[in-house]
DNA sequence: GCCAACGTTGGC
DNA sequence: GCCAACGTTGGC
């Protein structure tokens, strides 16, 4: 079992979105960046991800999902009208890939980043290291003491 | 709005 | 292959 964290914009898609999907499922299209993609790539069925909300006033994780789907090709690659076309990317070895995700658990309260920033042990986090990284890993370490601070709940 | 960090592009 | 210019991300 691998940990991960994925970020994203509320306004453009957030965690009320995903779960509003039916199955609280969708897929992770429009990530047009190669650590990102790798990071995707190594994802397996059952690996738990972080929801994070960033470029708002209180960036924090605010859910939990899991991969229920493995990387494939992000079909908007091929779309010239979607915002995320690459007229570069080959239909034969597509660039780019998505998983599916699923709201898995319910936070009592958001975790914001200034509450992970006071942690010494999250220091080495990559959400702090590799800034602009949109989907990235969190160690099983970093993954226990985050989600021993909150009460779980199953998304109903 | 500012600015740091980083990725991409393109000239040479 | 190098590197300057430029664009984007994202916290503050």
């Amino acid at each position: 079992m691998k940990y991960w964290l994925m970020k994203t914009e509320p306004d453009a898609y957030s965690w009320d979105d995903l779960k509003s999907e039916p199955n609280h499922t969708d897929h992770w299209d429009g990530i047009r960046n190669y650590a990102a993609r790798n990071h995707m790539r190594d994802m397996s069925v059952g690996d738990l991800v972080f929801f994070y909300h960033s470029m708002i006033k209180v960036p924090a994780i605010v859910g939990i999902a899991k991969v229920v789907k493995e990387a494939y090709p992000d079909h908007t690659q091929f779309d010239p009208d979607a915002k995320y076309f690459d007229p570069k990317s080959p239909q034969d070895n597509p660039r780019w890939d998505m998983v599916n995700i699923q709201a898995f658990q319910e936070l009592d309260t958001e975790v914001t980043i200034k509450e992970l920033k006071a942690i010494p042990e999250l220091s080495e986090m990559a959400l702090f290291r590799i800034s602009r990284l949109s989907v990235q890993p969190v160690t099983e370490v970093e993954w226990k003491l985050i989600t021993g601070m909150r009460k779980l709940q199953p998304v109903k």
